[in-house]
DNA sequence: AATGCACTCAACCGCACCCGT
DNA sequence: AACGGGTGCGGTTGAGTGCAT
């Protein structure tokens, strides 16, 4: 299917229309109708392709246009057309009369989805977004299982879990590599620290910065004890009798998942975080965690944390643990049943 | 007043689909 | 079934404009 010959051919005009051009074309249509657009151009007496001439009257010189700022009305339907509709603009367009596909995108990428983003909105998924800062914590206990492998390598030879953290690794250090750039852009920023991305920065900072608990690694028996547990030192660490499964059995290729349900709990406001086997696609349950948001106001607990290198004071934690800020996995039987 | 920057939006580009031959 | 013309659609570009410095 050869392409169609455009305005680049045939020293066709391009570029911005002049009234007469645009009188032309309007004289044309309303006497002869559009018919074919191909051949529009040469009947009207225009030195233009017919797209050009159809994009034109599509967009601009229609009659039934409506010109103006978009009211508030439209403005929602456009953003409930979008949540359903995705980047369909002609459909969305055909529910908004007088408003073009044309229109109503540039509205959506100069204002809506600005306005998305600000409020913490993916405008892609209309959900809270899921960036860097709320995968953070799979990130951190990923690369710190990395650290865990290295340190035990008799432990584990499952391949695949070996590489998910590798990959992990390296997805730690690019995440220090953005810090430390954002960190250094924003020095005179006083607001950097007291935003909520801000928080996050330096608890990511404390989180990434962590290295392997003593105890982890002098006592690295993971399935029965809770030395994999999410949260602040001082969450009560729930014992769960089927912690990471996967991790014993080589067998069993797993991924992970993080969920987009934010849940309310005696630890915070978490994301679950969530360890499928592959194939089969269902959620093992035994293998649910959740996950303290890095974007929660910090509690007394974690605005002390805010010295990275003030490790000592926290130490008596995780029973003499080098560091506090080792990410820990946090289980409860009732919230697993909640995701699940 | 001059310059730089951010924003808006009309217009273009290129791909995909539909339909007639 | 294959081909090609015509059209629709979504992404991108760049000129115009307004505001800040």
């Amino acid at each position: 299917m050869g392409r169609s010959a455009c305005c680049d051919e045939n020293g066709l005009k391009k570029g911005p229309w002049t009234p007469e051009e645009d009188q032309k074309l309007v004289h044309h249509i309303k006497r002869h109708g559009h018919g074919s657009w191909r051949a529009l151009p040469r009947l009207a007496g225009l030195n233009r392709c017919g797209k050009s001439c159809r994009l034109r009257w599509t967009n601009y010189l229609r009659p039934d246009i409506k010109r103006g700022k978009f009211s508030q009305d439209e403005e929602q339907t456009i953003l409930h057309l979008h949540s359903v509709l995705g980047n369909k603009w002609s459909a969305i367009a055909t529910h908004l009369p007088g408003r073009t596909d044309n229109e109503i995108k540039n509205f959506w990428n100069t204002h809506l989805k600005k306005k998305l983003i600000q409020m913490g909105i993916d405008p892609m998924t209309h959900q809270p977004r899921t960036d860097i800062f709320t995968s953070l914590p799979q990130l951190i206990a990923l690369a710190n299982l990395k650290d865990l492998l290295e340190n035990s390598p008799h432990l584990f030879d499952d391949q695949a879990l070996i590489l998910q953290a590798e990959a992990a690794h390296l997805a730690k250090l690019q995440y220090m590599q953005l810090l430390l750039h954002s960190a250094a852009s924003t020095t005179t920023n006083d607001d950097s620290l007291s935003s909520p991305n801000g928080i996050a920065d330096m608890e990511a900072l404390n989180l990434l910065s962590s290295p392997v608990p003593a105890h982890v690694k002098e006592n690295p028996v993971i399935p029965n004890s809770s030395q994999f547990s999410v949260g602040n030192a001082s969450s009560q660490q729930l014992h769960h009798p089927t912690l990471l499964p996967h991790l014993l059995d080589p067998q069993v290729p797993f991924s992970f998942q993080t969920s987009l349900n934010n849940e309310n709990t005696e630890m915070g406001n978490c994301s679950s975080f969530t360890m499928l086997s592959q194939g089969d696609n269902q959620i093992d349950n035994s293998s649910s965690w959740l996950l303290p948001s890095p974007t929660i106001p910090p509690t007394a607990t974690e605005t002390s944390l805010s010295n990275p290198g003030d490790v000592s004071s926290n130490s008596s934690n995780n029973n003499g643990a080098a560091s506090p800020y080792w990410p820990e996995l946090y289980f409860d039987d009732s919230i697993m049943h909640e995701i699940s």
